[in-house]
DNA sequence: CAGTATCCAAAGGGATACTG
DNA sequence: CAGTATCCCTTTGGATACTG
């Protein structure tokens, strides 16, 4: 009995630790949103981003941007024209987060049904 | 094909809007962790949750809750004992979070393979 | 175009002590 | 037990200006 309790709680204990890990790195104002803009166009400027992004200045794309890529998320390509070119891509583990940007977006619609709207 | 861009633009900005209000309720430092406190045990008090999410204080942990309590995902019930005992239930509207709990559980246990650790 | 640098205000959140 | 109240430091992020 204080087997399976232990096991019950250590199990719970990876699973919030997992579910923070992923939290770790979703959060902040924005990078659900830009994932999303660049998840949904696949291949994006920084400018696209800005605009797409409702309110982020460039300062703040930009740090979202950087800790992506640490993350590995985010691919970043310059072209070297004149004036710079840079794209962003989702990287295949990036793309892995698609799963939950559309739970996301199902159970953001039902929320503001249910308590936004009314 | 204005019209058709015009139609994917509108979808998308749909899209980003929906995340956003999911991500705006799930924001804080400790509100995912407090769900899944409550989420897999179902009746929590208030100490347990506190000793179950490592690190929270009960400054916090109290805010969290009232956040949680007025996007109607948690219930409060208070059985009026002596000393009060409250107890924490996730309400049906809360429980659709499982979805993404678990997703988020998943993505982070690969995220931790893929990063975290090596 | 794609950022950086600087400044500054506001929000977040920890530690501690106190209350019904 | 289940919180509140207070103090105070840290982090976040907006505005603006500047650069290769």
């Amino acid at each position: 009995m204080e087997c399976k309790e232990n096991n019950f709680a250590n199990i719970h204990k990876k699973e919030m630790r997992a579910v923070q890990d992923s939290m770790d790195v979703l959060n902040g104002k924005w990078k659900i949103a830009v994932i999303s803009s660049i998840c949904y166009y696949e291949n994006r400027r920084f400018s696209d981003i800005l605009k797409d992004v409702g309110g982020i200045s460039n300062r703040m794309l930009s740090k979202e941007l950087k800790e992506l890529e640490i993350n590995k998320l985010v691919k970043r390509t310059v072209i070297g024209t004149q004036p710079v070119i840079v794209q962003y891509t989702l990287t295949d583990h990036g793309l892995t987060l698609r799963t939950i940007i559309n739970s996301l977006t199902e159970w953001g619609v039902a929320h503001r049904k249910k308590i936004i709207d009314k």
